[in-house]
RNA sequence: GUGGCUGUAGCUCAGUUGGCAGAGCAUCGGGUUGUGGUCCCGAGGGUCGCGGGUUCGAGCCCCGUCAGCCACCCCA
């Protein structure tokens, strides 16, 4: 065939196959965001590509090399989302929701854009869950928000999940970090992967996150010597220690289990304080989940009174591949199959427009033969089926088939709607719940 | 952005040293024009991802390109 155009790279078309979970899934997340008071706010798909460099930090990899960027008819420099929080905090001044309330909590979800190099689990067009807690700075707001994430991916059939979580501080105590890192690792440099020595002049905090055995066994050798090798909570200064501690406390009473990750840093600028992601390790080197923190100087950065503000973004894609890998599907809605004669065709088309304001209802569109249609409500897995024949139609019923049992009764074509609800209730409810 | 692997029917995949493009499943038709799923018989469906090159001859060899996948970078 050699179809003459294909989705571009990194994209993907969801087929009512994919979409049937897909909306379970939406749907199981969005009970679980009203349970927790969180209203959804809709921004737009595309902004100013200012706001996405500014809040992300010109020398994240996002504003490097994985923005959609382009200029409009009207010469506005505009980029595609690369992720939510920056979008949603300018409607959030845009809107002056700060002055309304102190607290504001906000659900977003939908398509984010990012150009990378496609495989498994990374596409260029990806969808995230957003949420944000905006206007408290307590420690309470971080265990609501992470206690929220882990529900939802509890909602979706997860079990046991480990939410890895560290504190990454002020941005100042965070450089100082960085400082005090590359100065005890500049000895090792030699030895050190060709990646970590780029880490180490952009990014020291990276080094300890690597993969590279080499790199592990320099940094084990630091923490056995006498220097020691720091961590990054025991730089923090008071008040971020306190927080710190506040929150593993509090996430330890509302009985959210998470693990301490000292090497956790996340890739955006505007991290403050707490930082924590989820893994799942059938996706391989795709592993993240989904993650989130604090993000307290993000709203002055652009403009607005100091707002301190915590949030996450879950990736649905990465979700439902772990999902669909364990062969959760939602459950299918019984339906019913009307097959008609030739002489009756007419009469059934009156019939199944009226029962389908009901019920889900299948029948034939090509007028075909009578044992044809039979075929396809054999294969279709309607679980019951409405044969209007010529005879019975005369005498003002029609014979329904259960297709588990094979039997069948002969039911008038006024008590239709009643039986058939009778049989089919509590279908509705199924596949939502 | 770096390195590697792979593209044959709707799907999963065979295809010999270069010699007429196949199977299973799925689809459609018939056996069965008033009772399906099983079974039997049959049919349709392919510019072998795309473009170029080598050759008497290319699904197979070479180059390019597009796409997917794997590992990095980074992240969801």
């Amino acid at each position: 065939m050699a179809p003459r155009h294909q989705a571009p790279r990194g994209t993907r078309d969801l087929l009512p196959a994919d979409t049937r979970l897909w909306r379970w899934a939406e749907a199981r997340a969005l009970q679980v965001l009203e349970r927790y008071g969180f209203g959804e706010l809709r921004s737009p798909m595309f902004e100013e590509y200012e706001l996405f460099a500014r809040t992300a930090g010109e020398s994240s990899d996002v504003v490097q090399k994985e923005m959609y960027r382009f200029q409009d008819l009207g010469e506005r420099d505009l980029a595609l989302r690369p992720e939510f929080t920056a979008g949603v905090m300018r409607a959030y001044l845009e809107h002056g929701l700060g002055g309304r309330a102190r607290v504001h909590r906000l659900w977003s979800m939908g398509p984010v854009f990012r150009y990378g190099r496609p495989q498994k689990g990374r596409y260029r067009q990806f969808s995230q869950i957003n949420a944000e807690l905006v206007g408290s700075a307590a420690p309470g707001a971080d265990v609501e928000v992470i206690s929220l994430f882990v529900d939802l991916y509890e909602a979706w059939g997860f079990r046991d999940l480990t939410v890895l979580i560290n504190s990454v501080g002020q941005p100042a105590s965070r450089r100082a970090y960085g400082e005090r890192l590359r100065e005890l690792l500049a000895p090792f440099a030699e030895r050190l992967s060709e990646d970590s020595r780029r880490r180490l002049e952009q990014n020291p905090l990276r080094v300890l996150d690597t993969k590279s055995e080499g790199d592990l066994a320099v940094l084990a050798e630091l923490r056995e010597s006498g220097a020691g090798l720091p961590r990054m909570i025991d730089l923090l200064d008071t008040d971020d220690r306190a927080h710190w501690d506040q929150v593993l406390a509090g996430l330890e009473a509302a009985g959210v289990a998470v693990e301490i990750d000292h090497g956790l840093v996340r890739g955006l600028d505007y991290y403050t304080r707490t930082a924590f992601e989820v893994h799942d390790r059938s996706l391989g080197a795709q592993s993240a989940l989904g993650g989130g923190g604090r993000y307290d100087g993000l709203i002055e950065m652009l403009g607005g009174p100091p707002t301190p503000g915590v949030g996450f973004a879950i990736g649905l894609d990465r979700a439902l591949l772990v999902l669909e890998e364990r062969g959760t599907a939602p459950p299918l809605a019984d339906t019913v199959c009307v097959v008609a004669m030739d002489s009756t065709r007419a009469a059934a088309q009156a019939l199944v427009r009226r029962l389908r304001r009901e019920f889900p209802v299948e029948a034939d569109v090509e007028a075909r033969a009578f044992g044809a249609q039979m075929k396809a409500a054999g294969k279709s897995g309607a679980r019951l089926l409405v044969i209007v024949g010529e005879d019975e139609w005369k005498q003002g019923v029609v014979a329904l088939k259960d297709s588990r049992t094979g039997t069948q009764q002969s039911v008038a074509v006024d008590r239709l709607a009643d039986t058939l609800r009778g049989l089919l209730s509590g279908q509705e409810t199924q596949g939502g719940a």
